[in-house]
DNA sequence: CCTAAATTCACATAAACATGCGATGAAAAA
DNA sequence: TTTTTCATCGCATGTTTATGTGAATTTAGG
């Protein structure tokens, strides 16, 4: 069983690349496998060099650092790669991380920092700033902005809306709510007004996406 | 303008309060301007204390952390909530998050870390230990798998699911993939089959539920 | 008090949908 | 080669929805 951790480093700028090498090298549980300067022959190295960590610049001349993540985890699905970059910014911070990067960390990080943060990635962690998290927080509570007012949906346009949501027929709904099909037929051409749609499934959809209920 | 970051800090073992109570007291830059053993006074000692970080607990008695998040967000939006856990249970993470808190800690990070990420909190960081910032990873990752096979809905079929999840009529998806709208109620029966359903709106909730698309 | 929503109900008709029972040809699997 | 799955189409029938029109009662706001 091999107890140190194997790294592969991409990172253009020469200094900056061989002063952590040097780092990455001088430590103890660390494997450094390589160290380049970009992606040309990335599908090769990542076969015959097995790494259990990629770390990786983001902008890289050629293919990006962010295609890249795509490509290392289709060949190496149990790699972590954890990328660095000069900028947070928040787009390119998404694609990496849809694309299957476990860590995100900004380059002015300390050395030591960075050495850390390999581990925790290693035994499963996802390291990165608190700036960093703090955009993928708010991607994911970003969400309840809008609300079912915002429509202005009465009370009883969101009872009725959420019995379709729920997948209910008209007549399931008035049974539901004891009233007549036909009261549950009033109520959903106001939503439709409202919500400015006409089918069943469009009101659902819009529902569901700006989550009205 | 004050310079010092108000915290509020509520946790319902003695020991552990007093211990952080103090802490929290002696480095500068921070005030602690109340520690409290319960949610029962939140409204009120958040309205009078106005504080810039809350540190929450989030297995109070009676009323619990995650709520608490929800009144103190209601009351002050700008206040910043850390959460803080004994164990990271996924479910009341993501619970927590959603309702607004911006950090999350687990108990045992040294006491240095924890005084950290107030300050990081408090400048517009989330602070958050690489596990937990791993699950939120995984979370916000799991979207792009399509489950589409696990139903064996064929190539075709998930064309068609894509049009009710599109919201159109089968006229045009008829018309949209050049096929009879007899072709299409064909498909469609083959889906309802495959997802155990027989309605469009069921079958567009279910798609979107599990990401079928 | 008056008006505007909101909630309830009714009747009617056309469009869209669900489902049953077919069928054909092509491609893939056995 | 035979069988199975896919994709395509048709017809028929009943159900569910969408929409028009109208109206009575309750509730909330000016």
């Amino acid at each position: 069983m091999e107890t140190s951790v194997g790294v592969i480093y991409y990172e253009d700028n020469r200094n900056l690349r061989e002063g952590i090498s040097f780092l990455l090298q001088a430590t103890s549980g660390l494997e450094l496998l390589g160290a380049f300067a970009d992606c040309l022959n990335l599908e090769e190295e990542i076969r015959t060099l097995k790494p259990d960590v990629v770390l990786m610049d983001i902008d890289l001349p050629g293919i990006s650092g962010i295609e890249a993540v795509l490509q290392v985890k289709s060949w190496k699905p149990d790699a972590q790669v954890l990328m660095l970059t000069v900028f947070d910014d928040e787009e390119k911070i998404f694609e990496a991380l849809r694309n299957g990067a476990s860590g995100y960390l900004l380059k002015h990080t300390p050395p030591s920092e960075i050495i850390a943060a390999i581990f925790d990635i290693h035994q499963g962690g996802s390291p990165m700033t608190a700036n960093i998290a703090r955009k993928v927080l708010q991607y994911f509570q970003q969400q309840r902005v809008s609300r079912a007012d915002v429509y202005n949906l009465s009370a009883r346009e969101q009872d009725i809306l959420k019995g379709l949501v729920a997948g209910y027929s008209y007549k399931l709904i008035a049974d539901e709510l004891f009233i007549s099909i036909d009261t549950v037929r009033s109520h959903i051409r106001h939503i439709y007004d409202k919500l400015q749609v006409n089918s069943k499934t469009e009101a659902v959809l819009k529902a569901m996406k700006e989550r009205l209920i």
